[in-house]
RNA sequence: GCGGGUGUGGCGGAACUGGCAGACGCGCUAGACUUAGGAUCUAGUGUCUUAUGACGUGGGGGUUCGAUUCCCUUCACCCGCACCA
């Protein structure tokens, strides 16, 4: 007979809530494990199959290191903050606070009936005041800091809709909603200076264990390039302009320098001749979208200005042209070209039959872009040199000669922090009447949302708390100057850039949490998730937490010592679950077919936790079978314990379960689950196997599988005649000198092929070895008649005879 | 284009710092039990071959006594960035 999962899983779930079984002492004196998962947005669809198992992954770890004598943390929120719950609230009018906390209670049921070990004490929700109070308050000391400041940002504006839209709702530059026309605006937003900790946000990934690849993203993200900016005289005018450029050695080449169209000197410098040709293309370049600026890129374009630039170096006339291959954003917004030796100069030049000189030697420039390194030619003081004693050299020549200096340049731009909605934590910010702005007081936090009847646009670009005039005007009490309160909201990353510290201390009304106990638990031992948030949400947060830092606030630069990105579970057909192909699977309906347990179990053993598997029922029926297997070896018909699991030991199971002890636990160290599971299948098959399993072995074992199944494990340990919970039992332990045994099997090997397999004692010398293989009559038909030339005895493993 | 990653049976995947390729699971085959089995148990299951054996970790080459593992080269797929000067 099976166990009846439904009975057995609420039983515990019952079990766990009502004796608050997973609530963490914040000041207990053993050592802290911070296990942490990516809190999840609650959307309207409920849990998904993903979500499970990155979750599962870290209740692993958190039962497990419970049961090695760790305090563990290991909490569940809500960002609940986002798009959807404005867009459900302007489609139907109804609140999104009801709409989100609806959500919430539905995704708290989904996990709590996955046995997830939280402490639900603990559970935050970014909307709720009480937290979102000090994300505001963050927000006032970085604005305090110079970190916080507004700008004219070009926005999405959508005048039908009265709103400004986010990237992803605009769709081939028409509006998501209603196919309405969308255009670029200039609006004034306020801004994050997070390019103010690029280094930092940069060096500081060194010490970090995270995968890789994430740390690459992060790298390329931030985008750090050395180079030098040179300033040119522009021919007939006062001004000058300067460009960045990584090869400054590469100056002699320059044959013509290009600014970006929103470079403000393009008006100034353009000539009457070339007026109405480079305004014509500017105005072609304002109606591409940001798309088809890049996207579409293939083949450029541009249009040359009329005026002429100075080459510093060797005082030469250069056009000026405008293109849009340059970037107003990165850089100085304009270039030196030097078509000989980068391709999208070269690709530029030749269609626009602009001179092409070769400055480094090495290829052929009559033919194709050099981009390699070479000696250098035509280039006055830096012939003969190579690429990197060049460009020392000419950074030196253009700083002594006040042309330029070395400059470091990042990708990464500022973070647009304003949001045009509702739905979000109010920027606490009062612009006052006579044009000053000030932050709102700490004692004044939170700017609470209004209740508002209806959400609807403002028309003015302004979110729908514009519409509120109760809550934007203000009057100092003191003053009696009149004020207007900043309508913008933040984004959704700002709740989620510092929740993992509310964990620690949630219900502080002093300060966001007590120093103290922040420096108990930070870092974040293990922090799971999924890759979709590798670069945004994690630079995001680990720039807040060092701005913290800064400010005295946490006591660790880094936020998250170690990262794992979790792959994604795909349909049946390999491809990715969504509703319109109809592939997703409900964990509701698994819950109730198969049990949590098996859920759990299944996703583990899929296959690497960072792998993406496509989903089989097969499989999940597997992994129900197995625990089964389990439980039908344990437990007799009516439900007693079985006979066979005795107080004697017989031996026969001791190197199996010291191994399964030693792989399991080193397995779920390093959270390769998949294998850790497949060691405890091999145990169970040699359960069924002896004739007896010590009861020892079975408590051992069910503690083993208790992380991954904890249900089924606490009905098995209840079983075994035990009163109290698993969850707090001391982990088993191995020994090592079980897994040895006194017989070893060595492998005999001629010419690398295995020939024969032979017997010895572990203890045996290498010349015994050599000679028992030697002798062996499988062997000595495969040597005979030949020379041996060589043996390779390695003790322990194998024997290699090379013969011919 | 740049950066990162992955290629192993019919399928998901194992294999420690180079040492028995295919653990474990799914699927499949046969048998047992059974009124029945899509339950359970037992055995088998990389390919070719009559056994012996040969071949086999995307392809080609190399280092080595020995390569899934290291090196070179090539192909395919996935992810990220994408005119970043």
């Amino acid at each position: 007979m099976s166990f009846d999962h439904q009975k057995v899983e609420q039983k515990w779930q019952k079990h766990w809530i009502e004796n608050k079984t997973f609530k963490t002492d914040t000041y207990s004196t053993k050592e802290k494990v911070y296990a942490l998962d990516m809190f999840p947005y609650p959307s309207g669809a409920g849990l998904h199959v993903g979500h499970p198992e990155g979750y599962t992954a870290t209740d692993i770890i958190s039962r497990m290191k419970r049961m090695q004598g760790y305090e563990v943390l290991h909490p569940m929120g809500w960002d609940a903050f986002g798009l959807p719950a404005e867009q459900y609230a302007l489609d139907t009018g109804n609140s999104p606070e009801a709409f989100t906390k609806k959500n919430i209670a539905t995704f708290k049921r989904q996990i709590q009936e996955l046995g997830f070990s939280y402490d639900w004490d603990r559970e935050i929700s970014t909307m709720d005041p009480n937290y979102y109070k000090w994300t505001q308050w963050i927000f006032t000391k970085l604005f305090e800091k110079g970190l916080a400041y507004t700008d004219e940002v070009a926005v999405n504006w959508c005048p039908a809709l009265g709103t400004v839209l986010a990237n992803e709702e605009v769709i081939d530059g028409k509006s998501e909603r209603g196919d309405h026309p969308v255009v670029r605006k200039p609006m004034r937003q306020w801004m994050l200076k997070i390019t103010a900790y690029a280094d930092r946000l940069l060096d500081d990934l060194e010490d970090l264990d995270w995968p890789e690849s994430i740390k690459d993203m992060q790298r390329n993200w931030i985008g750090k390039s050395e180079g030098a900016e040179v300033t040119f005289n522009i021919d007939g005018h006062e001004e000058t302009f300067t460009v960045f450029t990584t090869r400054p050695d590469t100056l002699f080449g320059a044959t013509y320098t290009v600014l970006a169209p929103e470079h403000p000197f393009v008006k100034e410098i353009v000539t009457d001749g070339q007026r109405e040709a480079v305004n014509a293309y500017l105005h072609k370049v304002q109606t591409k979208s940001d798309l088809e600026r890049t996207d579409l890129a293939k083949d450029k374009s541009g249009v040359f200005t009329g005026a002429y630039a100075i080459n510093p170096v060797n005082n030469k006339k250069i056009p000026i042209w405008v293109a849009d291959y340059v970037l107003m954003s990165y850089g100085t917004g304009a270039i030196m070209a030097v078509p000989a030796h980068d391709e999208r100069d070269y690709d530029f030049a030749t269609k626009f039959e602009l001179p092409i000189i070769e400055v480094v030697a090495g290829g052929d420039v009559t033919k194709e872009v050099y981009v390699g390194d070479g000696e250098h030619v035509n280039s006055g003081f830096l012939d003969g040199l190579d690429k990197d004693t060049a460009i020392t050299q000419m950074i030196e020549w253009l700083e002594s000669n006040g042309k330029g200096e070395k400059k470091i340049t990042y990708r990464l731009r500022d973070w647009l922090f304003a949001r045009q909605r509702y739905w979000g934590e109010p920027i606490p910010i009062i612009h006052w009447e006579d044009g000053t702005m000030t932050a709102v007081a700490e004692e004044d936090l939170p700017v609470e949302l209004p209740v508002m009847t209806e959400i609807k646009p403002s028309g003015t670009g302004e979110s729908p708390l514009a519409n509120s005039p109760e809550w934007v005007n203000v009057v100092d009490p003191k003053t009696g100057m009149k004020g207007r309160r900043e309508t913008n909201t933040m984004p959704q990353w700002a709740g989620s850039c510092w929740y993992f510290l509310r964990f620690i201390d949630p219900d502080n009304t002093e300060q966001l949490a007590d120093p103290e106990l922040l420096k108990e638990w930070l870092p974040i031992n293990i922090y799971i998730g999924g890759a979709e948030h590798a670069v945004l949400h994690l630079l995001y947060a680990r720039f807040w937490h060092k701005f913290l830092y800064d400010i005295g606030v946490v006591p660790t630069k880094e936020p998250f010592q170690k990262l794992f990105n979790q792959g994604m579970i795909l349909g049946e057909g390999n491809e990715k679950m969504s509703k319109s192909k109809g592939n997703v699977v409900n964990p509701d309906d698994i819950v109730v077919s198969h049990g949590a347990d098996t859920l759990r179990l299944y996703e583990m053993f899929m296959g690497p936790l960072d792998a993406s598997v496509a989903w089989s029922t097969n499989g999940l029926d597997g992994a129900r079978r197995f625990l089964d297997r389990v439980w039908r070896l344990l437990v007799n018909e009516d439900g007693t314990l079985s006979e066979k699991v005795t107080e004697a030991n017989d031996g026969s199971l001791e190197k199996a379960y010291h191994e399964t002890v030693k792989k399991v636990t080193t397995d779920f160290d390093n959270l390769h689950f998949n294998t850790a599971i497949s060691q405890m299948m091999v145990f169970i098959n040699e359960g069924y196997k002896a004739n007896e399993i010590p009861k020892q072995y079975v408590e051992g074992f069910v503690k083993l599988l208790s992380p991954i199944a904890p249900h089924v494990s606490e009905e098995l340990w209840h079983l075994l005649g035990n009163a109290k919970t698993i969850s707090y039992e001391v982990w088993p332990t191995f020994d090592e000198s079980k897994l040895v045994e006194d017989e070893v099997e060595i492998v005999v090997q001629v010419m690398g092929k295995v020939r024969a397999k032979i017997n010895v004692s572990k203890d045996i010398s290498k010349e015994d070895l050599e000679k028992l293989a030697l002798d062996n009559e499988h062997i000595q038909e495969w040597i005979t008649g030949k020379t041996i030339r060589k043996v390779i005895v390695v003790p322990g493993k194998l024997v290699n005879i090379v013969a011919n």
